[in-house]
DNA sequence: GCTCATGGTTTCACTATATGAAACTTCGTT
DNA sequence: AACGAAGTTTCATATAGTGAAACCATGAGC
């Protein structure tokens, strides 16, 4: 059923992926549709302000942008925690993201980035794998249990680091853990060199199943340090709680 | 040509109007469009993630967001220039907003809040006429002449209140001024007891022609602080140029 | 607890509408 | 100037979206 709508929706998808890479041929051969209608298609998009092209290579349009800025979890949920996370992200100097749980996997909602942090490694609108991140990790602690074991069933297990975890029991018993804790680390799980330290966040009135992280360098992020941060988090969490609870 | 994309796109938009407010047969009546294209079309967004469904009331979905954060002058400008804004807002302890002038209008790209700002006027993703902003006549300032004048004449002058600029005439006397100045302000001519003052801000390299404002009471934003106020953001100005200079 | 009304959902025949092969244009390169 | 590669337009065709009508679910009123 309206496969139109799907069709151009895989376009701008292609286009997310990869942006300033594709030309109309371009997209034509990796989506193996017409070409007639690629361009149409794209046309369209062009016109809607779904899609910019310069130099027939395609870019997301301005439409996306305003749209983006209007949904409810942005408005709403991301707005009244941001203020929050900065001042956490002030109060200890180091990187914060928030993110929630969307199509089983990590999406970011938003950051806070600390002078001092060097290293670009997510951005807002970006999806990762749940199991190898502290967000991802806080946010399976939380889940019921039988969603949360769905949804491990269907991970697929990809090393990215040799810390990476790489099975479901593994997997599950860490989230036992957290669950004692009330906080998840990654110990260069997902890149060399970067720790997170998160706690999950569930707003039950938003129906909000996410978490927030602060990451840096492993060698700022010792035990002693971790076990500071976690408190401070704790702490942020309760206000964050508090301010969205009705 | 693609007909079916635009008609879908036109829902979007509708309910980026009005979130939370339209049941399907409430856009078949706005729309006058047929009751199962509708139906249709709202369960192909809705599985695109690009509407959410909830008590058969519409919101914009996730998907939105994820797309949105990705276009281009989010990523590069906006993210590169929120950190000098952000310093702005804490050097004057005022509320900062952002813009770019598209379709004719100014569109709200970003926003700091000052924790002693009270009303919510705008928000990211908004648009706004450019003749009773603050924002737009700066950017009326920097538009090649034949374009501006283009725009201006496409203008519906309406009043939002008795200080509202009504005519053409005036608007081009104003916009001349400001390109002596440097700066442009907006003494409640779009909401009583609001004033703003902005700078113009034109990126050549990114094609970006906008401007960014410091907005508050007319009680604390008298001439002298206005003074003050523009000399900051001229200052400001000069910082993101030169961070986005290439 | 039955009836009615309202709004959401499904069916199915129809034709309007998106499709795609091929022709054509543009532009940059040799 | 000729060639090739990429974008654009044409037009016949049939697929894929359309919409009237029937159907179902829910909730209000009696």
């Amino acid at each position: 059923m309206s496969n139109t709508i799907k069709k151009a929706f895989e376009i701008v998808q292609l286009i997310e992926k990869n942006q300033g890479k594709y030309t109309l041929t371009d997209i034509v051969k990796i989506l193996g549709i017409n070409k007639t209608t690629a361009f149409r298609n794209l046309k369209t998009l062009e016109e809607l302000n779904i899609l910019e092209k310069i130099n027939n290579l395609y870019y997301l349009g301005i439409s996306l942008f305003e749209m983006g800025s209007k949904v409810y979890i942005k408005q709403i949920v991301i707005e009244k925690i941001h203020p929050i996370l900065r001042e956490l992200s002030e109060d200890v100097n180091e990187t914060v993201n928030l993110a929630k749980i969307h199509n089983g996997m990590v999406l970011y909602l938003d950051k806070i980035e600390s002078k001092r942090s060097l290293q670009i490694q997510s951005s807002i609108g970006d999806t990762l794998p749940l199991y190898c991140t502290s967000l991802g990790k806080s946010i399976l602690s939380i889940l019921p249990e039988d969603e949360m074991r769905e949804i491990i069933k269907n991970i697929n297990f990809e090393r990215t680091t040799n810390k990476t975890i790489s099975n479901p029991k593994k997997l599950i018993e860490q989230i036992n853990e957290i669950k004692l804790k009330g906080y998840s680390i990654d110990d260069e799980e997902f890149e060399e060199g970067l720790v997170c330290i998160s706690v999950p966040l569930y707003l039950k009135h938003h129906n909000f199943y996410g978490s927030f992280s602060l990451s840096g360098p492993s060698i700022r992020f010792d035990q002693a340090t971790l076990l500071e941060l976690s408190k401070k988090l704790k702490k942020y969490k309760n206000i964050i709680i508090e301010k969205l609870k009705h």
